[in-house]
Order: C-alpha cells, then structure tokens, then sequence
RNA sequence: CGGGGUGUAGCUCAGUCUGGUAGAGUGCCUGCUUUGGGAGCAGGAAGCCGCAGGUUCGAAUCCUGCCUCCCCGACCA
C-alpha cells in the first residue's frame, strides 16, 4: 500500500477525549472514529488488525473442533423471555420495538439464540458433542462507556458454546476451550493469564477470566510470577487427547483478580520473591453452566438408556475489538504503537525519506516491488513529507520494522533496517532484508 | 444511576465574568527556500460559537429548557 494513497488520518495532537494510552494512540494512528459515547467506526488502519486478530482467534477455535457459525445481532424478545432474562437482563440490553410492535433486542449475548437452534436439531446423544462459536458485534448499553474500544458498547466478540452430554463431557469440551485460549493469547503476542473466576451459583471450578498485564489495567491481580515466562506454543496439541495435565499445569499455581483474591493464601503458596501484584486486563471468559438455558429451552437429547437429558452447556468468550486496545496497553512506548508481529496491520514500513529525488524514488519503487512479491505487507510512505514526519507517523502506527531509504544511505548500495521495538538498526543488502522479512 | 465538568475551524484551546464586526497554534491549500527525527518565510481557504426558545437596538457572551461528550463513583467482555 502507498500512503499517499492510503486513508491513514493520523493526528499529531491527543484528543481530549482519550485518557488512556490505548484509546489515545488509536485516535491519534488514525485506526478509529468515534460515532457516539463507546461507538466506534474502524478506519483501514484499525481494521486490519481487528481482521488479524479476528482470524487467528477463527484458527484456534477451529484447530479446537468448534465449527463456525454466524447468529443475527438482532433477536426476537420472546426467545428471552423464555430463559428468564429479559426481565433480569436490566438497561444494559438495547429494547427495540419493529413495524408490528414487537419487542425486539440488539444482542448482548447468544446463550438463547444458540440453545434454540441446538434445540430444534439435535436430539440425541449420539450428535454429541458439539461446540459452536461465531464472531459478531454485539451491544451492552453501558452506563458509562471509556477507554476507547476497551469498554464500548458495541463491541465485536467471539464467543462459543459447548454442547454435551453431562458433565464430564461438558470438562472436555471446557479444557479444549482452555487450551485453545492459551494459545490464541500466546499467537497474538501477549502473554495471558488464567485466572479462577467467580462461578456464582453454578459452583464449582469451570470457570476462568484470561488476564493480560498491563499498567493501564482496570483491576488488580495476583499471581505466581512463573507464568510469566511460559510458553505454550512450544509444544503442540493433540485435541482429542486428555488435556486435564495441561489444564492443571496451568491452573496449578495461584493467580486471582482482585474479587477472589486471599491474601493468606497467596503468602502461604507463593515465595516473597515470586508474588505479582499488578494490573490486569480480562480479554477472555470460560463458563461451564450445566444445564441453565438447555433447561428452560427445551435443549434436550435422548441418553444411550433411553430417557431424556437436558444438555449440559459451557460459554466462551473472547473479546476481539478489546483485544485492539488491550494489546496496545501491553505494547507501546512513549513513541506509539509497538505491534506484535502476528497482529500487525502491514509486516514493514518502507520510508522514502526524498520523496521526488529520483533516486530513492527509483529505489522505493523497487523494494516494494520485490516485498509485495515476497508476499510481505508493505505500507510505503511515498508522501512529499519531511524525515521527521515520516518517521513520527511510522513510529506512531508501530509496524514492527522501517525499512529506511534516503540519499546518505543509498550510496553504500545496503539499505537500512530498523526494528520498532528494540530500536536497533542494521544496514543490509536488499536480498539480505527480504530473506530477514520473510522469516 | 448519583456527583462534577464540557461543547467556538479537522485537532489543541483562548474569548463568556463585564453583550458591540469570530480568534490563536497546529493541520489543510499555493508559492519560494529547505530536506536523516513533527522546518522557515509569504499568501490563502476554513466556523448556524451543541440545539431551541427568551431578554436586548444588538447575544459565542445574560436567562430558561433540551441534547452531546468527558471525568469520579457504583456496574461490566
């Protein structure tokens, strides 16, 4: 892509609207538009990398046997009616009426829309188990949206739905689930956390919150540092194994927000030297919870004995346009963005540093030429703009390297490249980059 | 939902107290000079001053009502 072609707004001033980093280099990298209080256009820039997290979460779920779906962001009233909660669901879910009068929803969640469908076409137990997700905007009409993308109202998310015959069944589907967050988070740069949560009047341990650390974090959380230094990608995954070892590795040493934080526990099981006590942002939910809409649903399958069942059920979310925000709290610099490689919105940026000098122009033109047929994402900064300009922009939209041209370094024949992160840079023959970029 | 703010050019903000031709910086356009970390000079375009009503010869400014957005708290992926 060629910048001067490229809808790229980018601000040189902090809105005044934006308090916290993320929120502030999103406006500023121009990747987002406020329509409303926590509703948001996504400009080319931003939705690249929704796409880019998007699709990784969409390869996990699908590695972990979930098939994919898509369920309407707009539903009947009745439906929650059913399950009880459109009475309990209270302001956070967005009422409308249609042309006939009838009560209508804009989704906060899709327990019902999914149990109704599973209801009307699975029946027995032999077309168990299933889990089904979908990745679809969705709507909580919180009072009071902020942090940008981190806590809007309309919000793009990925949740899924486990489908099975008791509740044993129901903990494979959950660890299948648990793992193929593990390694969602770890694909996506960031290193996540499980966290026990809450499980309410379910009871029992089926239920976790994926914590990322960062400064800007909205709660406190404690943990073991030991997981901060694990890597799940190292081993790979046979999903129709026993993941319980797996499972228990990861939830074996103390790690708790700040509602189901013990102090005396977390002193007794964790050494002085190893206790973390930061701030956390929830990306991603697990919740097994039985049978509470398969129930009311009529979600019900035949049993090998020849009596009826009511399906015991999990939900699973990640939140996707969060994820945008959450990854920015987790990497940047007082520059701008540092993205994570695997969700970058373009691998390099290549910088004309002399627009028009036909030189560097000629010499641009080539290696975009030959990163584009290497299959490498390129944004080139063609624009008739100063150095100093370009490398501001670059640095604020944080592609993890800049590829620098200019008369002082083209006369040696190598080219200079700069990796975002780290700073350093390097001088290199052109066919040395590419192979250094394809890696 | 309680409390506190805010609304003037794409962005950051003066001007409002004390009514009298709509301002600055930045960004944008033109030209010249510059050219490896947000350049210099000159010229230019750009605003129903949140909306509606009222007071007044005259309202960005005073009064009333409404709306918007932001912040603190309670709530949440």
């Amino acid at each position: 892509m060629r910048l001067s072609q490229y809808f790229l707004p980018t601000l040189k001033e902090t809105p005044s609207e934006a308090r916290i980093v993320s929120h502030r280099y999103m406006l500023r990298a121009g990747m987002i538009r406020q329509a409303s209080a926590g509703i948001y256009s996504w400009l080319p820039l931003g939705l690249r990398v929704l796409k880019k997290i998007e699709q990784i979460v969409r390869e996990e779920q699908n590695a972990s046997g979930a098939q994919e779906i898509l369920m309407p962001t707009i539903q009947a009233a009745d439906l929650w009616r059913q399950s009880g909660r459109y009475e309990d669901y209270g302001k956070e879910m967005l009422r409308i009426t249609d042309r006939h009068g009838r009560d209508m929803l804009y989704g906060p969640t899709n327990e019902e829309q999914v149990t109704e469908i599973v209801a009307a076409h699975i029946k027995s137990f032999r077309q168990l188990p299933k889990s089904l997700y979908h990745i679809q905007w969705k709507f909580r009409d919180e009072v009071r949206p902020r942090f940008g993308v981190m806590r809007g109202r309309e919000f793009l998310m990925k949740d899924a739905y486990s489908f099975d015959i008791d509740a044993d069944a129901g903990r494979a589907a959950y660890n299948k689930m648990f793992v193929s967050y593990l390694r969602t988070f770890a694909r996506l740069g960031l290193q996540a956390i499980p966290m026990q949560a809450d499980t309410g009047p379910i009871g029992g341990d089926m239920s976790h919150e994926f914590i990322i650390v960062a400064d800007t974090g909205e709660s406190e959380v404690f943990c073991h540092a030991d997981y901060l230094d694990r890597d799940v990608l190292a081993r790979s995954v046979d999903y129709d194994g026993d993941l319980q070892p797996l499972v228990d590795e990861w939830t074996a040493l103390y790690a708790a927000t700040d509602e189901m934080h013990d102090p005396a526990r977390f002193e007794r099981a964790v050494p002085a030297d190893r206790r973390i006590t930061a701030r956390g942002i929830e990306v991603g939910h697990v919740f097994f919870f039985g049978d509470k809409y398969s129930k009311p649903l009529g979600a019900t399958v035949s049993t090998p004995g020849g009596g009826e069942t009511a399906v015991h059920m999990g939900s699973y979310g990640i939140g996707v346009s969060r994820l945008v925000g959450a990854i920015i709290e987790a990497c940047h610099d007082d520059k701008g963005i540092v993205w994570p490689p695997a969700v970058a919105p373009f691998k390099v940026g290549l910088i004309n540093l002399r627009s028009g000098d036909a030189a560097c122009d000629a010499a641009c033109n080539d290696y975009y030429a030959k990163l584009n047929q290497a299959g490498i994402e390129v944004l080139l900064d063609d624009r008739e703009e100063r150095a100093g300009t370009k490398f501001a922009d670059m640095d604020l939209i944080g592609l993890p390297w800049q590829l620098i041209v200019g008369p002082r370094g083209l006369k040696g024949g190598d080219v200079e490249l700069k990796n975002r992160g780290t700073g350093e840079t390097e001088e290199l023959p052109v066919d040395a980059v590419l192979t250094r970029l394809a890696g």
